[in-house]
DNA sequence: AAAAATCGGACCTGGCTGGTCCTCTTTCTG
DNA sequence: CAGAAAGAGGACCAGCCAGGTCCGATTTTT
């Protein structure tokens, strides 16, 4: 399935939110407006805060903001936050030395390692101001092409 | 994490090996060839050979071969097999139901299915054959471009 | 002082993943 | 024909972790 968790859908979804207001919010109000129960959220928004990626004012009249210009807040960071590093193998998370024992004489290693760089890349590129607006913004398209790949491989 | 699951990963690195060969190969060979223990292996190739990925012989002398030639088979066909169709989000997946409740008032839902889209296309684009080669084949490369987008959307 | 919020945890529970094993059936081979 | 080799088809289990709830402490406003 290739499935991101719920916690993380809960996530972009709270932070995309967040992107359309300017002011700080309580978690009661923006788990209201996004349909996302309370508890859950409040855990949510706190990863996030501890991912930097919003900051939180404590006290009455406290609540959650976005820490920068939505347009600068990418869902890989929103991903990152909750879920830890973007590895679609084992192999290819570098934070934990690995549990995948072969990894040495695996011929298709390499291969994930560029898939995983690629989709990295492209949730890097979406920004919270591309997701909060609906069917805006700019979108991921895909080509295939054996010279772009080896430029891109070249350059680094 | 967006992590693919490790049975999904070895059933990959099953199919690529089964692209260098020609004829089919009993399990026990192919488990030694990549180092993934036999048991498990039994199951993955059970679950490709359900999804028609790859053909059995039973008997003395049986084993597993490719259905197809290793160009025409793409990763995303052997994910599906193994874990069900590619959905990033629950509310992707088209077969089941759905589970996530809101979904009407969920802004972030139709980028959600795009970048899905996105990514399907990629794992679609990328042969058993492109896997078997080291650093080899095709290479995902991801533009951003909103007339690109557009054009999808329209095409579809 | 009281109320409104977040912080930082602990805590539980169900489902799923990874992995093993056993029994049947099929096919080859001597 | 008899036995060995090999896959089919499940059942089964242990451990993990996602999803979700709750509580006490702290901080700020009113
Ligand atoms: S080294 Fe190979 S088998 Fe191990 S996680 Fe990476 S791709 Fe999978
Ligand atoms: S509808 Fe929205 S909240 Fe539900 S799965 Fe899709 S993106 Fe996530």
């Amino acid at each position: 399935m290739l499935r991101i968790s719920k916690l993380t859908d809960y996530g972009v979804v709270l932070a995309s939110h967040l992107a359309t207001l300017d002011g700080p919010r309580s978690v009661r109000e923006l788990a209201e407006d996004t349909a996302v129960p309370q508890p859950t959220a409040a855990k949510v928004l706190k990863a996030l805060a501890k991912g930097g990626l919003v900051t939180s004012t404590r006290g009455a009249r406290g609540g959650y903001a976005l820490s920068a210009a939505p347009a600068d807040i990418s869902i890989a960071q929103v991903i990152t936050a909750l879920e830890g590093p973007i590895a679609v193998t084992e192999c290819t998370d570098e934070t934990t030395d690995d549990g995948c024992s072969h990894e040495e004489h695996c011929g298709v290693r390499g291969n994930w390692q560029r898939i995983n760089g690629a989709v990295q890349t492209a949730l890097e590129a979406i920004s919270l101001a591309d997701m909060a607006h609906r069917a805006g913004g700019a979108l991921i398209t895909l080509s295939l092409s054996a010279a772009d790949a080896n430029a891109r491989l070249r350059s680094h």
